[in-house]
DNA sequence: CTGAAAGCGCTTACAG
DNA sequence: CTGAAAGCGCTTACAG
C-alpha cells in the first residue's frame, strides 16, 4: 500500500479511501491510484485488514456432523447467502460430542471469526449461556437454548410432528410407531419436541400412545435407523406405520422392512423429517415435513451479520435476543400412499 | 499481552515464549507469567499473529458441491485432519462453475488463508496455471491439472472403471451401458478417465462399445442419472447392466428402471462410483468403486501443510509437484447380485 | 479533498 | 534466560 501511495503520489489514506471505495476522493486522484493499483497488482493484506479494523469477515459454522445430509444441505445453504454477503465461513464439526462441542466456543475469543452458527446437540444450557458471555455474537439453530437466551432460528417440531403423524392416521393407520425418541445417547431436545407432537396427534385421535412403539436412538443415522425398525418387528405388536424422527432414520428403517420382506407403505407406512434429497430418489419415495432450509440458513445468516455490525457500530445498546422460526410443509410422497 | 507482562513482571517478549511453549524460559518465570495468562483470561489475538508471523492457520478447501455426498464426506474427512493438524478450514463453493473456481483463484493471496485444496470441475489447465504463479500452496484433488504442474491427489479412474466393467462383463451380461460419459456441460476430467476404463474393458471381453450406450450428462445427480436412464430405456436395444460414473448418478437409474417397471438386478445390472453411504441402504444395495476417501483427505490436507510449512521455512529451495494416488476397491452389492 | 502519524497486538532479530 | 524496540500492513481521528 506504500509503494501504491508513492507510485501515485497521494499518502496512503487516499489508497485505503479509494480502495474501500470512500466517496470523497478527487476523481482524478482515484484514477491516477486505481492505475496505481493495477501496475502494482495489489492485494489488500487481510490480516492487516483484521488487525485494525476488528473484523475479519469470517464467521463460523459449528455443525454435528457435515456428512449428514441435512447439515451438508444447511451448510451449501449458509455459505451461499454468506458469499452473498461477502462472508467466507469456516465450517467446524463436533461429532455433537459435549466436549468438542464445549472445545469450540471455549477457543473462540480473539480466533479469526466475527461470530458464531451453533447447532449444539449434546450440551447443556448452562454451558452454552456462559460461552455467549464472550462477546462473540452468535445465532443458535434448534431447540436447545431457551427463548431468550440468544438469537435462534428453530422450526415449530411438534406442530410438525403432529401434522405428519396425523397424516399417518389419516390413512387409517392404528399402530403407529416411532424411531427417534430422545435418549441418554441423544439429547437432542428437536427429538424430544417431536415425540410430543406425535404424542399429541395419537392422543387427539383416540389412539393410546404406547412405549413398546417407540424406539430411541444413539444417533439420527441410517444404521441406528435399521436397527430400531428391526427391534420394532421383533415386538409383539407389528406396527402398520412408522414415524421417522428423521429422513436418515427412514432410509434404515426401509432397508430393515426390506430385509424383513414386508412391503411399504402396504404393510407398513414410512414418513420421516428434513426432506433430504435422498428420500426423493429412494424406493419407495419418502413422505417427510420439509422445513424451509433456505430460510433458516438465510435468517441465521443474516441475523448473526446484523448483530456483527450492530455490535461495532453501537457497542453500548443492546438488541434484545430474537427467535425466528421458518415454516414447514408435509410432503406426501410413495411411502404413505397406495 | 503487555498487561500480562506487566502483572507478571516480564517483557512481552517472555509472555509470547510462554504462550508459544518455547523452551528457553526459566521455571519460575514460566509460572509467574501462566498465572497471569489465566488470571486476565488471556487470549491470543490471532490476527495480530497472523499479520506478524504471516501464518493464519486457516486453510480453504474449494469444491463443487457440498451438498453432493462424495463431496461432504471428502470434507468432512479433510476437516477431521485438518483439525488434527490444528488448522482451521474455509469451505468455498463453486457449483463446478468456471467463472466462481475462476474467482476463488483471483481473490486469494493476501486472504487470511495458507493455502488450498482445490477441486476444479471446468477450469481449463492454463488458467489454474496461471492461478498457481501467486505463492499460495496448492493442493488439487482430481484429473484436472497434468502431472508436474502442482501436488495432486487422484486415484486410477481408468483402472477402476475397467474394474467395475469386468465385473458386470463377469456376471454374463452382454449391453453394457455408461452413464456420465463426458460432455460439454461436464467437462470434468474423470468422467473421461471412467470412460476409457469402460471402453478397455468392453474391448478386452470382445465386446464392441456403442456410442448408443453411452449417455452423457450435466452433472454428476440424481436427476440427471435418471433422465439419463430413461433415455437409455427407450433406446433401440435395451441394456442388460449399466455402469453410472458415480452412485449419485446410479441413484437416479435406479427409480427410472423402477419406474418403467423394471427389475434391478434380473433385468438390469447397475453399477456406481464413489461409495456414498447411501448405497450401502437403498432398495438395493448399489455395487460400487469404493476411493480411499480418508487417504484422499489425509494426504491432501498433509501434502498441503507439508508444503506451507516448507514454503516458510526454506523460500530459496523448491519442491517437485508430487503426485498421490490412494487405493480404491470394488465393492459388490445386491444391485449386481442374483 | 488530502496528509502525517499513531496504533491495532503480536513476533523476532539483536543485545546483554 | 530476558528485555527494548522495530515492524508486519492496514485504518482512522485529527489537521489543514
Amino acid at each position: 500500500m506504500k509503494d501504491v501511495a508513492a507510485r501515485a503520489g497521494v499518502s496512503t489514506k487516499t489508497v485505503s479511501n479509494v480502495v474501500r471505495g470512500w466517496p470523497n476522493v478527487a476523481p482524478a486522484t482515484r484514477e491516477r491510484v486505481q492505475q496505481a493499483l493495477t501496475e502494482l497488482d495489489y492485494r489488500m493484506n487481510r490480516s492487516a485488514q483484521t488487525l485494525k479494523s476488528g473484523h475479519s469477515h469470517i464467521i463460523t459454522l459449528v455443525v454435528p456432523w457435515l456428512d449428514s445430509p441435512y447439515f451438508a444441505e444447511i451448510t451449501t445453504l449458509v455459505m451461499r447467502e454468506a458469499a452473498t454477503l461477502a462472508y467466507s465461513v469456516i465450517v467446524e464439526q463436533t461429532d455433537g460430542d459435549a466436549a468438542r462441542e464445549r472445545a469450540v466456543l471455549s477457543r473462540l475469543t480473539g480466533q479469526l471469526t466475527d461470530g458464531l452458527i451453533y447447532s449444539p446437540i449434546s450440551l447443556e444450557t448452562s454451558e452454552i449461556q456462559s460461552a455467549l458471555t464472550q462477546d462473540l455474537p452468535v445465532v443458535v439453530f434448534g431447540e436447545r437454548v431457551p427463548f431468550g437466551m440468544c438469537d435462534q432460528i428453530v422450526i415449530d417440531n411438534v406442530e410438525a410432528a403432529r401434522q405428519v403423524t396425523k397424516h399417518l392416521i389419516s390413512i387409517g393407520r392404528k399402530r403407529i410407531a416411532m424411531i427417534g425418541s430422545p435418549s441418554a445417547g441423544l439429547p437432542e431436545r428437536s427429538a424430544a419436541m417431536r415425540l410430543d407432537g406425535y404424542v399429541q396427534a395419537l392422543t387427539e385421535a383416540g389412539l393410546s400412545p404406547s412405549p413398546d412403539m417407540q424406539v430411541d436412538v444413539q444417533i439420527f443415522s441410517r444404521a441406528e435407523g435399521e436397527r430400531a425398525m428391526d427391534e420394532l418387528l421383533v415386538g409383539a405388536t407389528r406396527p402398520d406405520a412408522v414415524f421417522c424422527a428423521s429422513d436418515l432414520l427412514a432410509m434404515g428403517a426401509l432397508r430393515s422392512i426390506r430385509r424383513h420382506g414386508l412391503h411399504v407403505p402396504d404393510d407398513i407406512a414410512v414418513a420421516g423429517f428434513d426432506d433430504i434429497e435422498e428420500g426423493r430418489f429412494s424406493n419407495p419415495t419418502l413422505t417427510t415435513i420439509r422445513p424451509n432450509k433456505v430460510a433458516i440458513a438465510q435468517s441465521g445468516v443474516r441475523s448473526l451479520i446484523d448483530r456483527i455490525q450492530w455490535a461495532s457500530d453501537y457497542r453500548h445498546t443492546s438488541v434484545p435476543p430474537r427467535r425466528i422460526t421458518p415454516d414447514h410443509e408435509l410432503v406426501v410422497r410413495e411411502s404413505t400412499t397406495r
